[in-house]
DNA sequence: TTCTAGATTCGCT
DNA sequence: GCGAATCTAGAAT
């Protein structure tokens, strides 16, 4: 059973303090961490249970790495910790970053998996009623209705907030590569909670 | 201007 | 297990 589960209340962390150190740090730190959705009066709240590290210009697997360079698309990447980078991708699905490093350092975490606790039957109208209500990162964001104006939004207010949660502890957490990336596949930088049944799919 | 691959998901076989 | 859906950024021409 995990504790935000078990009636426990969130502890009350300011964002920065979740965005301190590199992106592979905040990765494994946002496991525990709420995301908090408030559009047109309908809040829905999720536990991260899964992220990716992206780890700016030296990463080949980044959008933002250094053969791309700063573009249109990655703008977001390049400013300041905090506020999030969304993209949609396959022309359908829209993915949510906390993008993290200062400002001209690229790195963000993505979001692939929360646990949902709050608005479930929001999420799951917004999901069509089809299985993995927020498991995976494009169904992550239909549930929490983000798309791409969502981009750039600072994380620290409404509608779209990531806040404090429940600690993991280290025995909870694994690691393996990055899914779906097809350069530096074998870098060890998806982080997630075990034995969390919202936790995306295999890594291949 | 045209082409292609992509940090995915879903439904069908 | 496999292919379609759907569209944009970035690359190629």
């Amino acid at each position: 059973m995990d504790p935000w589960h078990e009636g426990v209340p969130p502890a009350d962390v300011p964002l920065v303090q979740l965005l301190e150190g590199s992106a592979d740090q905040v990765a494994r730190r946002l496991l525990g961490a709420r995301l908090i959705s408030e559009f047109e009066g309908e809040r829905t709240v999720g536990v991260i249970v899964e992220t990716e590290a992206y780890l700016g210009t030296d990463d080949p697997a980044s959008h933002a790495a250094a053969r791309v360079g700063r573009t249109r698309r990655n703008a977001s990447m390049f400013g300041p910790a905090g506020h999030a980078y969304v993209y949609l991708i396959y022309g359908m699905h829209w993915c949510m970053n906390v993008v993290t490093g200062g400002v001209g350092d690229p790195s963000a975490v993505l979001l692939r998996a929360l646990d949902p606790i709050e608005g479930c039957e929001i999420m799951s109208r917004r999901r069509h009623g089809r299985r993995g209500i927020a498991s995976g990162p494009g169904r992550l964001g239909q549930a929490m209705r983000i798309d791409g104006s969502c981009n750039r939004r600072d994380l620290s207010r409404p509608p779209l907030t990531v806040a404090g949660g429940w600690p993991v502890a280290d025995e909870t957490v694994g690691v393996s590569p990055r899914i779906g990336v097809t350069r530096a596949d074998d870098w060890p930088l998806r982080f997630y909670v075990r034995g969390n049944a919202h936790v995306s799919g295999k890594p291949r």
